[in-house]
DNA sequence: ACCCCTCGAGTTCT
DNA sequence: CTCGAGGGGT
């Protein structure tokens, strides 16, 4: 679409405007895949420079009005943007970790057992460095590079095949000969710690951005829009694994490992090939000593069965490979000072201790909080305020404190008493509530509930989260923002305010918002009016109540209206509804309580009819009857060959059954695939009737 | 009265 | 990810 220079922006509307920024977005975006992906763009370099120079004349005059995804923000570091999204044909599954030598030597076992091997017979691993970064997908075609994708969440990952064409290690066509012809290559995409320090002195000397750490900087790096800015990064990459293959290539790993060089990708220098366990932990302890000199972050050592066909018969649990496992090196642990303990209030009222520490930097990861878990927990660690404490990152990821440095503690430091009386406003009596079998929990308590603001704070949170009500444009900021303005007491407010024409001018007014960003955030309000029963009852956050009980109710009770009733009867005390309710499975005295004294607040019926008012609340199916498994317990066991797991266990589910993981006398139907073990045995001696998979399927399909 | 498994709830940082 | 509690089986 043309550019039409001959209106001065001054002159535009803003309607105009915001359509022809719309345009110049789309279209120089265009223009940057033609002339990055293709090479071969279609503008002089000048026509180009125009539409960007227009683009940012517009900006100028209505800054109301610049995109999220402008051409003018792209260049450098660019925010997070829109990369089209790859589907993994065969997924990228995350791996088992192992954290000591007996981990190692049950990996070993396991493998031994589930192959039935001579125990004489020796079993031969590969032992590779863990690097620490980015896993890529490369896929291609008669040896050419056609795609580049990230991992993602595994199984879908996004497309940054421009970016990877700018790497100096991953090759655009393959050298030598015998690829198949079509070949997916899976490997890491890293920096090394000289390079990585070097770009950070650089960009700090230039007032640039700076990374807080090798693997952000491999992630920044390969989401950069402008591949350009890719191209000046000093990634590495090393080759370890393949995805869909047109035509096998290797017997083993290790063979597999040298094709990879042979066609001209790096691999790890320091991978071996090594026997039995013995050979696995000699081979970690080589590393974990040349660790500091390999110029690269390594969190571990990846071992993995050698043999493909070996591979192939382990197969695999749930979503990671029986064949591999990573041997982690010990989590880095880091001191500081406990500066403080704050209560946190939570969305049931439960209060959490946090630790405010002095900042430290564990893992590559500056770190400034860390959850307490509660008093018990202290008291058992027995940090108090002012104490040097040890930190480290469980599972590299969530900051733990592990507890304090005796001989480093300040004079006159006391105990932490935890507070009787709630941090909110109403300023509750904190309790610790009983459980059914008279045990005082260890949750503490603010008894403020719906009367108290923090608690209804986190409650709207919980209601537009990503697993309820998903709206989009309304974040955590938006919604602070709405509740200062007194506009939010209720989750049906949200609805209103999506009608509510004096409210949106009032937005439309205030800074940071436009027309553009008003109606987007009206669009993803109404984009929600029509919800799932489970989603629906899952956003109300009641007690006990999470997804998987959601469902299970949504399900039970298949509409809103059904729902509701047998909720206030519940209520009420009505011993028939109670009785219709735990008969669902899963649900016992403590949910069928909880229902009970949410419904028995005409607070919260009101809330809930408010709601209602505003929604279309879509039917869920009830489990189906006319199917020969339909309230069959089922047990899978051993491997599965026509599916995986989860696909049965779906299948399963969708046609009525319950699927169980362990084989009781409740059990109606055992379907044993090969190395089926214990559970088999088990399934004989209760005289349950027994199916191969391929019987399985066969009662199965009939019905669909 | 136990024991195993599943589920809920809370959490960090970029 | 990790802990604690509920559900349900033995």
């Amino acid at each position: 679409m043309p550019v039409d220079p001959t209106r001065e922006p001054a002159d535009l509307t803003e309607a105009e405007a915001a359509d022809e920024l719309e345009r110049l977005a789309l279209e120089i975006s265009e223009h940057d895949r033609l002339y990055y992906a293709d090479e071969a763009p279609t503008v002089s370099d000048a026509e180009y420079d125009a539409l960007k120079r227009r683009n940012t004349a517009l900006e100028t005059r209505f800054p109301q009005l610049v995109r999220p995804d402008s051409p003018s923000l792209r260049v450098g570091s660019a925010p997070s943007a829109k990369f089209a999204p790859v589907l993994h044909g065969v997924p990228m599954l995350s791996i088992d970790n192992a954290f000591s030598d007996e981990d190692v030597q049950e990996f070993e076992a396991r493998v031994r057992r589930f192959l039935r091997l001579d125990p004489a017979e020796p079993i031969a691993f590969t032992a590779e460095p863990k690097i620490d970064g980015l896993s890529a997908n490369l896929r291609y075609e008669h040896g050419r590079l056609v795609q580049g994708a990230t991992r993602g969440d595994g199984r879908t990952g996004e497309d940054v095949t421009e970016n990877f064409r700018t790497l100096a290690d991953i090759p655009r066509k393959l050298s030598g000969s015998g690829w198949p012809d079509v070949i997916e290559v899976r490997g890491e995409v890293f920096v090394r710690n000289d390079d990585f320090a070097a770009f950070n002195a650089a960009a700090e000397a230039a007032g640039g951005r700076t990374y807080a750490n090798p693997r952000n900087f491999a992630s920044g790096s390969l989401r950069q829009i402008d591949a350009a800015v890719t191209a000046q990064r000093p990634l590495r990459f090393f080759a370890y694994a393949w995805g869909f293959v047109s035509a096998p290539f290797a017997e083993t790993q290790w063979e597999a490992l040298q094709a990879l060089k042979a066609w001209g990708f790096p691999i790890s220098a320091e991978a071996r090939r090594v026997h039995g366990a013995a050979g696995l932990l000699a081979a970690y302890r080589d590393l974990q000593a040349a660790r500091p000199n390999l110029g690269y972050d390594i969190d571990g050592v990846v071992y993995k069965v050698d043999r493909l066909d070996w591979q192939q018969r382990l197969g695999f649990v749930s979503r990671a490979p029986r064949w591999a496992t990573a041997h982690k090196f010990p989590a880095e642990q880091a001191r500081t000072i406990l500066e403080g303990i704050d209560i946190q209030v939570g969305r049931t009222g439960s209060l959490t201790p946090v630790a405010r520490l002095k900042p430290v930097t564990v893992g590559g990861v500056v770190v400034k909080n860390a959850t307490l878990h509660n008093a018990d927990e202290i008291e058992r660690k027995d940090v108090r305020i002012g104490d040097t404490v040890l930190i480290q990152r469980a599972g590299d990821v969530i900051p733990q404190v592990l507890g304090a440095i005796p001989e480093a503690r300040p004079e006159g430091a006391e105990p932490f008493e935890f507070p009787h009386v709630c941090p909110c406003p109403l300023k509750t009596s904190v309790v610790r509530e009983t459980t059914h079998s008279g045990a005082e929990t260890v949750v503490r308590r603010c008894t403020g509930e719906f009367a108290c603001p923090f608690q209804k704070h986190e409650h709207l949170k919980h209601f537009v989260s990503r697993r309820a009500f998903d709206i989009e444009g309304l974040g955590e900021k938006q919604l602070q923002a709405f509740s200062d303005l007194g506009w939010l007491t209720e989750p049906a407010d949200i609805f209103r305010l999506a009608r509510d024409e004096a409210k949106l001018d009032e937005l439309r007014a205030r800074e940071g918002y436009g027309e553009t960003s008003v109606r987007n955030l009206v669009a993803g309000i109404d984009a929600r009016r029509t919800i799932p029963l489970d989603r629906f009852i899952y956003a109300l956050g009641l007690r006990h109540v999470g997804e998987a009980t959601a469902l299970t109710l949504a399900r039970g009770y298949g509409t809103v209206e059904h729902f509701l009733a047998a909720a206030d009867a519940v209520a009420a005390g009505d011993e028939a509804a109670i009785a219709e309710m735990d008969a669902l499975d899963q649900i016992g005295d403590a949910v069928i309580q909880a229902i009970a004294a949410y419904f028995a607040e005409d607070h919260n019926r009101r809330l809930v009819a408010n709601l209602v008012e505003q929604l279309t609340i879509q039917e869920v199916e009830r489990p189906r009857t006319d199917t020969p498994v339909a309230g069959k317990t089922v047990v899978f066991t051993g491997a599965l060959e026509r599916m995986t797991r989860d696909e049965a266990k779906a299948q399963a589910e969708g046609l009525g059954a319950k699927v169980a993981s362990s084989v009781s006398k409740k059990t109606d139907l055992v379907v044993a695939g090969p190395g089926a073990g214990s559970k088999l045995k088990t399934a004989a001696e209760l005289g349950i009737q027994v199916l191969t998979e391929d019987e399985w399927l066969a009662l199965v399909r009939p019905t669909g």
